[in-house]
DNA sequence: GATAAATTCATACTTTAGTATGAGCTGCTA
DNA sequence: TAGCAGCTCATACTAAAGTATGAATTTATC
């Protein structure tokens, strides 16, 4: 936020000089009125993009980005988020047992500790619950 | 396609105009130079604003919109279609048969059916691929 | 009005999912 | 080194989910 500010601060200032000189090379007849008005355009045609693509951007991944700070708050822990992700990606228990080397058994415990967390009582809702969090992709 | 065309076409012609208006306006003494100039500059900053926003909106609005083509092609009903929402929504299925007054068997039925014409094993699965395939929202 | 597709439901299963409880093992920290 | 957290696994359940089959009803279409 700080940068923002210091960037628009800035930008202003470069716009008043531009316009001073403007102005002058203008008056002294040292450049022509259509080619500081083209120029101008162009230069406010680009910044208007730019500022707009910045919010676009930053909006767009404030959809996507992961709230690692969410996954902390309800104390999921490293292997519980991995079984996480693989239940939203369709796997029964037995596929993501044999996908992490460990037995049917281990991931219905993580899988239960994870409902508790997230509050949920189906494996479908914990998908909507996490999304919902932020804290898996889709 | 025809539209954007168009519009941009008549932009142009309008700004041409903007510069001999401007131009005569500043030969004439009529207005300022810093008058012009920061008109113009308001002007295209807009017009950027604008553009990109139209970008913007556009991009968004496709990664977002469901396939309908797709779910006819797949043969799914509409009755199966409201269920597999609800199931994506994290719905069991005693759940779904109270929300659609219904028994819960023929609520069975219908995701025994949504399967098939998905080639999904489970109803996580279901959720993957109905979202790979646009057919649903999230 | 006959036909086909969609919706509804039941019965009888099999298979996963999910719960509860207890316990062994490892790595880190007070 | 005692203790806690995280990961592992087992046993023994209960509860859902999913399959297979057959059938009655409704709705649209020809």
């Amino acid at each position: 936020m700080k940068k923002t500010i210091f960037i628009f601060a800035a930008l202003v200032i470069a716009l008043l000089l531009l316009f001073q000189i403007s102005k002058y090379r203008v008056i002294t007849g040292r450049s022509k009125i259509e080619m500081i008005i083209a120029l101008i355009a162009v230069i406010f045609f680009v910044v208007g993009i730019i500022m707009q693509k910045k919010i676009f951007t930053t909006s767009k991944n404030e959809s996507i980005k992961i709230d690692h700070a969410k996954i902390e708050k309800l104390q999921i822990s490293k292997r519980e988020y991995e079984v996480l992700l693989e239940v939203a990606n369709g796997l029964s228990n037995k596929e993501i047992a044999d996908k992490l080397f460990v037995s049917e058994n281990t991931i219905k415990t993580h899988i239960s500790n994870l409902f508790i967390k997230l509050n949920a009582k189906r494996r479908t809702q914990a998908i909507q619950i996490a999304k919902d969090y932020r804290i898996i992709p889709f």
